[in-house]
DNA sequence: GCTACATTTCGTCAGATAACGAAATATAGT
DNA sequence: ACTATATTTCGTTATCTGACGAAATGTAGC
């Protein structure tokens, strides 16, 4: 394992979008659209934020009929993975902007976002 | 305090360079000129490297006749830094470059490089 | 104040990044 | 198979980043 590796863990946590994120799914599992919502973002450009994280491991995804969910990876393998995921959950948590998007994830509704 | 400060502080962090200058300074203050010869890059470009770590907090600087020597700053006000400073000391360490880089530091003779 | 040395600042350039809309893909229901 | 909906992939563009060398700044000793 090189340190390239190392540094692509880090620069994922390093854009507001993907902080705001995983932050949300802190809170529960959301579809595509959802996030989007919330972000105020393209869709394809959530998608992308999304596979940022997931290619390093913060996030998994499962389908569900047609949408895609996403989830916390609680079980990283790697140790830097592992150790900034049990931080991300002490952190930012005073932040407004975060505060308001985890309130949105309680109120937002999947089904009358993507209609 | 926004969203946009703590993004910085991940941003420090998500560079091949910096993340060896933090575990290189873990082993003992370092001036300019011993960090330019580890890493092998300009000086303008270490030091430019050096001030992003010590304008998020990660590092301060003292002067020492016509050296500035860095080193690591242990008491962070920042939440997040003081989280990200902690889990810094357990990882990496398992990586040939960093393992590398310390030894290196037991090595460097800032005399013989500034001469 | 001149000289030597250490570091910072500035200007420039190539490559990375985040944004978007459009097109492609996938899934569910008709 | 066709349609509608959800998501991903692709191509483009503006901005950010990290690299360098050259010039400027700061410090110590003569």
């Amino acid at each position: 394992m090189n340190l390239g590796v190392k540094v692509k863990i880090f620069k994922a946590l390093s854009d507001p979008s993907r902080l705001r994120i995983l932050k949300m799914l802190q809170v529960r599992s959301l579809c595509v659209c959802e996030i989007t919502e919330i972000l105020g973002l393209a869709t394809s450009t959530v998608s992308n934020h999304l596979s940022i994280l997931r290619d390093v491991g913060f996030i998994a995804e499962y389908k569900e009929g047609k949408w895609v969910n996403y989830k916390i990876n609680n079980n990283p393998t790697d140790p830097v993975l592992g150790s900034l995921n049990s931080i991300m959950h002490a952190i930012l948590n005073d932040i407004e902007d975060i505060q308001r998007d985890k309130k949105m994830v309680y109120t937002v509704d999947r089904i009358a976002i993507c209609r």
